[in-house]
DNA sequence: AGAGCATATACGTGTCAAGGGATATACGAG
DNA sequence: CTCGTATATCCCTTGACACGTATATGCTCT
């Protein structure tokens, strides 16, 4: 459970950090909120502060939960490599066609034809009498 | 194993993304670029398959795998609720200072009061004789 | 001190996915 | 048809992890 990506997989995890997104919460409210079991909530809640997600500050007997921007920014760091790919992506493009810029359009033809030509198609030729 | 996050929490099915948004992969190519055993590569293609992640061509026996951008588009569509959040984040604006917009600073002021107001600090009034 | 609330932890259980290894399928070449 | 290569699938074992329930810890108020 070390890389930010696994903490995200886990649905609970990921809305907490949605509710979390909005404004700092304690456990009690996230609990109400999500309909899920204290436990569970606190479970969740450890694993994302462990891997820095969040953090807590405590007040009286609740702990308020808010969120920490640095592992959803290394995911987002990951996520960048594929951008710069699907902003040239032939069926983005042709859906964003209006709302390009036409230069693009040109790098993308090129980028098209040369994947086009490493495909070999390869004519069966099996005499099979 | 239906949400993208699942499939890309699995490190090995990253790299293999990875890859693939440089040009398009055999499967053998894989392979030998990611030194992983054949039956692993084949498996998480499936998996990257089903979940949309890549599509593939047959090139006599070889297949062919490459990018679709949509499942990964979903996941930076998640994560985008929060780059407003840590683009007014503190420490991210003590980082990037210098490159940011002064309006958003004043902007990120009024956020950061609105929390600190809502933080009940509670006077330990226990007499305790 | 004692009651009550808020939160955390412990334990037992079921599920599910990843990996290794062997094998099946598909195709091309001779 | 037979062999070699490329890829997919099958079986089995193992290990994580999520959840439920029960219980522990800590704090407040009276």
């Amino acid at each position: 459970m070390e890389s930010a990506f696994e903490i995200i997989a886990e649905p609970n995890r990921r809305a907490i950090l949605s509710l979390l997104v909005l404004s700092q919460q304690s456990v009690g409210e996230i609990e109400r909120q999500l309909r899920m079991p204290q436990p569970t909530v606190s479970k969740h809640l450890r694993v994302l502060r462990e891997a820095g997600f969040v953090e807590s500050t405590v007040d009286a007997q609740r702990r308020l939960y808010r969120l920490k921007p640095e592992p959803l920014q290394e995911v987002d760091d990951w996520l960048a490599q594929f951008r710069r790919f699907w902003s040239a992506h032939v069926d983005a493009l042709e859906r964003h066609l209006d709302r390009m810029d036409p230069s693009m359009d040109r790098a993308m033809d090129r980028a098209t034809l040369a994947k086009r030509k490493t495909r070999r198609k390869t004519t069966r030729l099996k005499p099979r009498t």
